[in-house]
DNA sequence: CCCGGTGCTGGAGACGTGTGTATACGTATG
DNA sequence: CATACGTATACACACGTCTCCAGCACCGGG
C-alpha cells in the first residue's frame, strides 16, 4: 500500500504494468467487459501500485462529481450535526459524498458560488433563510436543488416536518395546562419554519380563544435567546409558557429562567422545536416537538437524486409528520 | 446572473464572445499580464454568461484541489461542531475548504480512501483514535497530514492541548475540596488525548498521595458514559468525584447521577474535558478542562500548509495551553 | 533603415479518465 | 472454404483549464 512517494499511479501506469491498454484498465475497474484474466492482473497490479482513481479527472469526462453540497446556517446548533449524519449516511448509500458548507454569517451566495465551482451534482439547502436569491437563482437555470426543513415560493422540492400541526400540539399541551400568557421565542425572520411554527401557534390559540402570544425575534442563536428570554421575565406581566422555534432557543430560555431563579416549570413552563439529543437528558428533559430527522434526511436525498437524473421534474413538496414530546419543562400554570 | 440553462459556459465560450482566446481569458480571471481593455471585457463577459470556473478542471492542471480532508470520530459530539467551524475560517481564509468525513463506527480506512479519490491537498485528522493504520501508512507516502488533538509515534505534525497538565488541575482542585475517592469514565482505549488525560491524573494522585482513580471505559459516547457512571454510583463505595475525559461523557455523569438523584455538587462531584458552549449554560454549569480550540484550529492549518508546500518537513509537535474552568458541578467532598 | 526590447496575445500541449469505434482473433454455419 | 458473428482489446478523442513558448505590434536608439 504505501509505495507510492512522488506522483500518485494513473490508470496509465497500470496499463503499462499490467500489458494492457489503458482503455482496459478503466474498463475492469468499473465492471466493463474484460476477460477474468485479464482483470484478474489489472486488480493485482493496482493493488500492489497502491493506485487510487482520480475523482477530478472522472468527473471532467463523465460530468459528475458524486458530491452533494450541504449548506446550513449554523453548524454548531446540535440540530445540523445530527442531521448531517443522516444525510452522509444516505448519501453514502449511493456513493455520494457530501461538501458541506457553514453559511453562518449570512454568505451564502458565497457559499453556493463554492460548490458550484466544485461542480457538485447538487444542493441540499438547510439554511434556516435564504437573503441573496442564491436558491431562486440556482433553479431558475434548472440546478437541482433540495430545500430541507425550509420552503420558499421558488419551484423547487421541498422537505419539512409538520410545523402547523407541532405548533398545534404544543398550544393544546399549553392550554390543557391552563396556560393563557404564552411568548415566543422566533427565529430568523424570514425562516419558512419559523413562520409556520408562529402562523401554526396563532392559529390555535385564537380557535380556542385564547390570547394572543407575544412574540420577540431571537433568529434563532442561542445569546440572543438569553436576552429575549430575560427581558419576558423581567418585564411587567411575564409569561407562564415561552415557545422556542427552536430547542436552542428553548435551553436560552431554561438558562436564563435559571439565572433569574425562576423555577422550571413551576413558575414557567419552556417548549422548543427539534427534538435533539440533549433535549432527552434528564437534566433538561425539554418538552418539544420532534422533527422527523431520518426521514427528512432520506426524502432530501432521494428527491434531489430523482430531480439530478431529471431536472424537468414537476417540484414536489413533501410534509412530514411531527410529533409532541412531553418532558419535564412544562407543568401546570400557577394560579 | 440566472442564463446557463444547458451546460455551464467554460472559458472557451468567455474567449469566443470576448474575441480572444482561451489563453487571454484565464489570464485575465487570474491575475495575469493582460490588457486592462482585454480585461474589463472579459470580465464583463464572462459576468453576463454567468461564468464559473470549473475547479476539477483546474486541478487536473495545476494538481491541487484547494480542498481540505478533515475526518471526525463523531460529529454529534458538540466539541466537533466548534471545531470544524474554526478550522472551516481558517481554511477560508486562505481561500481552501473543507471535505468533511464522520468516521463514526471506525470506518476510518473508508474515509481516507475517498479523501484520496478527491486528491485533497492534505487531511486533518481529529478523529479520536486510529484502528487501521491508515494515517501511518499516509506520512509513510509523504502525505501531508496533521494531527489534531491527538498524537502518535508517527512521524507528523501535531498539535494538541496541554492535556497532563488540564489532569493535574483537575486532580488539584478535586483534592483541595477533599475528595479521595476520584473515579474516571476514559475515553475509547487507545486514544491519545485520553491515555494523557489518565496519565496526568495518576500521576498528580499519586504525588499527592491520594489512592488510585477507579477508571471505567465510556468510548467517548454519551450512552456509554450513562451505563458506565450509573454502574459506579450503584455500586459499592460509590465515587464522590467522577472525571469524563469529555464534556460528553461528564454531562453522561450528570445526567446518570440526575436519574439516581444523586445531587450534584452535594453528594457528588463532575469535572469533564473540553469546555464545549453548553458547559458555560447555568442549567449545566460543568466545571471543565477548556481546550484552546481556535488555537488548535488555527495551527493545524498552518502546519498542514506548510507541509503541503514541503512535504518534506521534519514533524512537529505543537502543545497549547489548557486551563481548568470551575463552575458549578463541583464542590467539597461529604465528609 | 535595422535591431533589440517590451507588452500583449494566440497556439498548443498537458493533466487522468471514460467511452465510442475499429481491429484482431477464433468459431460456427452454409 | 468463405462469410458472418461474437469476444476481447487497442486506438483516439473529449472534458476545461493552466502555462510555456512563440509571434506580433510598437517603439526608441544606433
Amino acid at each position: 500500500m504505501a509505495k507510492a512517494l512522488g506522483r500518485p499511479p494513473t490508470s496509465v501506469d497500470i496499463a503499462r504494468a499490467a500489458g494492457t491498454s489503458q482503455a482496459t484498465v478503466s474498463r475492469a475497474l468499473n465492471g466493463g467487459r474484460v476477460a477474468a484474466a485479464t482483470r484478474e492482473r489489472i486488480l493485482a497490479v493496482s493493488r500492489e501500485l497502491g493506485y487510487t482513481p482520480n475523482a477530478t479527472a472522472r468527473a471532467m469526462v463523465t460530468s459528475r462529481t458524486g458530491l452533494v453540497g450541504v449548506v446550513v446556517s449554523d453548524i454548531t446548533n446540535p440540530f445540523y450535526p445530527e442531521f448531517l449524519e443522516e444525510i452522509a449516511a444516505c448519501l453514502g448509500a449511493r456513493r455520494q459524498h457530501m461538501l458541506l458548507q457553514n453559511a453562518a454569517g449570512g454568505d451564502e451566495a458565497d457559499a453556493v458560488d463554492l460548490l458550484l465551482q466544485q461542480r457538485v451534482d447538487g444542493i441540499v439547502f438547510t439554511a434556516a433563510v435564504e437573503g441573496s436569491g442564491a436558491v431562486a437563482d440556482l433553479v431558475a437555470r434548472r440546478f437541482p436543488v433540495v430545500l430541507a426543513n425550509r420552503v420558499t415560493d421558488t419551484g423547487c422540492d421541498t422537505v419539512e416536518g409538520d410545523n402547523a400541526a407541532g405548533a398545534a400540539a404544543v398550544v393544546d399541551h399549553l392550554a390543557g395546562l391552563g396556560h393563557r400568557r404564552i411568548a415566543v421565542l422566533a427565529g430568523t425572520p424570514g425562516a419558512s419554519t419559523s413562520a409556520q411554527r408562529l402562523a401554526g401557534l396563532r392559529r390555535r390559540l385564537a380557535a380556542l380563544g385564547l390570547p394572543p402570544a407575544r412574540v420577540v425575534p431571537a433568529d434563532f442563536h442561542y445569546d440572543d435567546g438569553v436576552r429575549a428570554a430575560t427581558a419576558l421575565l423581567t418585564g411587567p406581566e411575564p409569561p407562564t409558557a415561552i415557545v422556542g422555534h427552536n430547542d436552542l432557543l428553548a435551553f436560552a430560555a431554561l438558562n436564563a429562567a435559571a439565572a433569574l431563579e425562576v423555577p422550571v416549570p413551576e413558575r414557567l413552563s419552556v417548549v422548543g422545536f427539534d427534538d435533539v439529543r440533549q433535549a432527552s437528558w434528564p437534566i433538561l428533559g425539554l418538552t418539544t416537538v420532534r422533527q422527523p430527522l431520518a426521514g427528512m434526511a432520506a426524502r432530501s436525498v432521494e428527491l434531489l437524486n430523482e430531480r439530478i437524473a431529471d431536472p424537468a421534474l414537476p417540484p414536489r413538496h413533501e410534509v412530514l409528520p411531527a410529533a409532541l414530546v412531553v418532558r419535564s419543562t412544562t407543568g401546570p400554570a400557577r394560579a
